[in-house]
DNA sequence: CGGCTCTTTGACCTAGTTCAAAGCGCGTGG
DNA sequence: CCACGCGCTTTGAACTAGGTCAAAGAGCCG
């Protein structure tokens, strides 16, 4: 897939990405980024928390995922990461990276210094807003995040999580309605507050009720209406169709199944 | 309380206060933000989600809370203000507030014009790294908090909650040990994730274990590194000292409890 | 004092976790 | 090319943390 294709001026405008910015300020300016591109593989690590702060990462392609410890040593994924997305502003505060960065794929990202970081803040109107903008942006995604963690149910969530991938894969020019997905099941319900077999029932719900259709982690969404139905309905109305445990018996499989 | 007597330089140091740093800002650049205080009384809007972006807010006195709503209304409140934080950023991304700010008590608080604002990020470099570093903050504050909504146990969130306003209370030079909170029951709840009923019940767990003593908003904490231990435990450890609704049986209340 | 909101406490109930085990897909090495 | 092993996923069955409902107390203010 050739990003150099997409209508990056919607795109820029509706939600601002770093890369496309950069390449502007790339070409009109004397920066040089060239030598800061990078390729990783899966399970391979940009940075871990701790470690110095080198400046931001934009993601190229690929996907990462970022997590944090708590004291007693459990993990928690905070966010997944798509082309576009900015990876180390946490380590603006302190000058130290606080997440550990792991990558879900075969990924390149991009390096802007800290020192290229400064000017650029400082010079460049484009950048700036930009930063400034996906930060702000990313606030009001965390407390989104946080609203679905603390009140909403495990169908919502799941509901949530889907509608949320599809919106991110159709920004990027690509199928908002067949992806495949990068993460286990295991990262899902870590991110979402969820046993990882609460997930796979909740999948397999939908697609009993031909919400979606899912073969490992290829998903084909066939009812995004009722997706958002659910994600957005509260819990006391969601409770009357919900039975996790008891509606599989008669299993719908691949026989009604879009994706092959 | 006089603000002007705490102990700033130290503060500005380990975790940026945009307050302080403006007011140096003022002192030796030609800005004015003589006009743009402003005081609020308790249950008063600062702003609404959807209005449109007018600056950046910097809390000088009180507390405030922000919450947004899902769609079928249910509101959820992401944060607790105090006295140097920053309000508003949330709507660098569209130039429209996306959150909204309620306060709990009288506050006061300073309007950064967003054309100050522009001019500031530009040519002072305080400023800008200020401000960077306190959005940065927030968001790991709010991976943080993910990480509490998502795995943690009521008792480990109560036991979070109180750590985190004490640590507020005493980085702003005073008693971390002994405050009173602004907010509700009902508000904890919802912010935490859980229902107002557990609220009171870990409360009233946690005082008969004598970690704290409450009465009404007035909490005085009495063991803080076991609230430190609950905080940082894992779910299986912690289980085994714990039996909500049982173990208040023989009442211990007022008698041995520090504050009157 | 009456009415209000907020908080506590009790009793019950269920959504989702945990534990256990089997199934599946995929890469590796023989 | 098959067999084995490993990581991931699914499914079932039992259990429990915490939510919900209900009612009573407590503080506060006009």
């Amino acid at each position: 897939m050739n990003y150099s294709s997409l209508p990056f001026n919607r795109i820029s405008k509706s939600s601002p990405s770093l890369k496309v910015c950069l390449e502007s300020v790339e070409k009109s300016n004397n920066l040089k980024l060239t030598n800061s591109h990078r390729v990783f593989h899966a399970k391979q690590s940009l940075f871990s928390a701790g470690e110095q702060f080198e400046g931001l990462y934009i993601l190229r392609s690929g996907s990462a995922k970022s997590f944090i410890t708590s004291l007693d040593g459990e993990e928690h994924i905070t966010k997944f990461f798509y082309p576009g997305d900015l990876l180390g502003v946490d380590g603006f505060d302190r000058h130290v990276y606080m997440e550990n960065v792991l990558f879900l794929e075969t990924s390149s990202v991009c390096l802007v210094k800290e020192s290229d970081l400064n000017s650029l803040v400082k010079n460049n109107d484009d950048f700036r807003n930009c930063l400034l903008r996906s930060m702000s942006q990313s606030l009001i995604n965390d407390s989104a995040m946080m609203m679905c963690l603390s009140a909403y149910s495990s169908e919502q969530k799941v509901a949530c999580f889907i509608l949320e991938l599809s919106k991110r894969f159709s920004s990027h020019g690509l199928c908002g309605r067949e992806f495949s997905f990068s993460m286990t099941r295991t990262d899902i319900a870590n991110n979402m507050g969820m046993a990882l077999e609460t997930v796979s029932r909740v999948f397999a719900s939908f697609q009993q009720k031909e919400l979606i259709c899912v073969h490992n982690r290829q998903v084909s969404i066939l009812d995004i209406d009722a997706l958002r139905c659910i994600a957005s309905t509260d819990r006391f109305t969601a409770r009357e169709n919900t039975n996790l445990h008891f509606n599989n018996r008669n299993n719908i499989r691949q026989d009604n199944c879009c994706v092959k």
